[in-house]
DNA sequence: CTGCATGTTAGGTT
DNA sequence: CAACCTAACATGCA
């Protein structure tokens, strides 16, 4: 659910609370959302500064005193919440860190439970290693770059934008949204498009995570940003989740149709599929 | 009751 | 190796 805007609009709010603050007490409910045993993770975080607050594809990155960093990924449902210490836990509440001299809370909250912590201990080298396996940021791959390893691939062209190996950070939302803006099909073949369609498809990308990222992100089902409030973006989708619904372009009905075992919108009329 | 849902990974097959 | 499929994770909702 949280895909790159709703990190990028997480990571903003933590980074504006959380900067320089130490950690005095961490309190584990649930242990399998940690990598680390809970008290190796509750020890090595107690007494730590946070000196930087970072996205990397749908990761949330702390970077901590001594070199340590601590990675959160939401997947699903997972929520970080900041909350005054004396707000009563909301039901899936899992880990609770407090500060130093701090009357607030950083609550991961996750119903699901499918969402993870995972401190590393990383010292002098700059990869993290759960991070190494990611593709490029959308934001950084430069257009011809983009061009020539998405021209590399034989397989379809959405399943490739949710693959966190080729780009870090779309998800189902805004690989759907970007494809019917730019009028490809979710199962056109990759290594079809010619050089014109993926410079449309990347510049309409950036656009929309662009907007989405400046609305706070889309909340569709359970995202809430750190403060607990909703995104708007939902308001401006075109076909996530509108299936049977017209296209605000050309006025067809939306459909909905697996594409690489995920749920995939788009309009037949406006995203035709090409033989390769 | 059944089926389905967002993200990711593991494990298997083609 | 690349591409692809399915199951699994846990809960809530239609």
């Amino acid at each position: 659910m949280p895909e790159l805007p709703e990190v990028e609009t997480i990571v903003r709010g933590l980074r504006e609370q959380l900067l320089n603050l130490r950690f005095s007490k961490v309190e584990v409910g649930l242990k399998k959302c940690l990598k680390d045993s809970p008290k190796n993770f509750t020890s090595s975080l107690e007494g730590k500064k946070i000196l930087g607050v970072e996205r990397r594809g749908k990761n949330i990155i702390l970077r901590l005193s001594g070199g340590a960093a601590l990675l959160v990924h939401l997947r699903m449902t997972g929520r970080l919440r900041f909350v005054p210490a004396l707000t009563p836990p909301e039901k899936h509440t899992h880990v609770i860190f407090s500060f130093e001299n701090h009357p607030y809370q950083l609550r991961f909250v996750d119903q699901r439970q499918f969402g993870r912590l995972c401190l590393e201990t990383n010292q002098a080298g700059e990869g993290l290693d759960a991070l190494a396996d990611l593709g490029p940021e959308p934001f950084e791959i430069p257009a011809k770059e983009f061009v020539r390893i998405t021209r590399l691939k034989h397989r379809a062209i959405k399943p490739l934008l949710l693959d966190q190996r080729f780009l870090a950070g779309v998800g189902n939302i805004y690989a759907d949204e970007a494809l019917h803006q730019a009028g490809i099909h979710p199962r056109q073949q990759a290594d079809s498009l010619d050089e014109k369609n993926l410079l449309l498809l990347y510049h309409s990308l950036k656009r929309i995570l662009k907007k989405a990222i400046g609305a706070g992100g889309s909340s569709v089902r359970t995202y809430v940003n750190v403060s607990g409030s909703t995104g708007s973006f939902q308001k401006y989708l075109r076909v996530y989740g509108r299936e049977g619904k017209d296209c605000k372009t050309c006025g067809l009905s939306i459909v909905r149709e697996r594409v690489g075992g995920r749920s995939s919108f788009y309009c037949p009329r406006c995203q035709v599929l090409r033989p390769a």
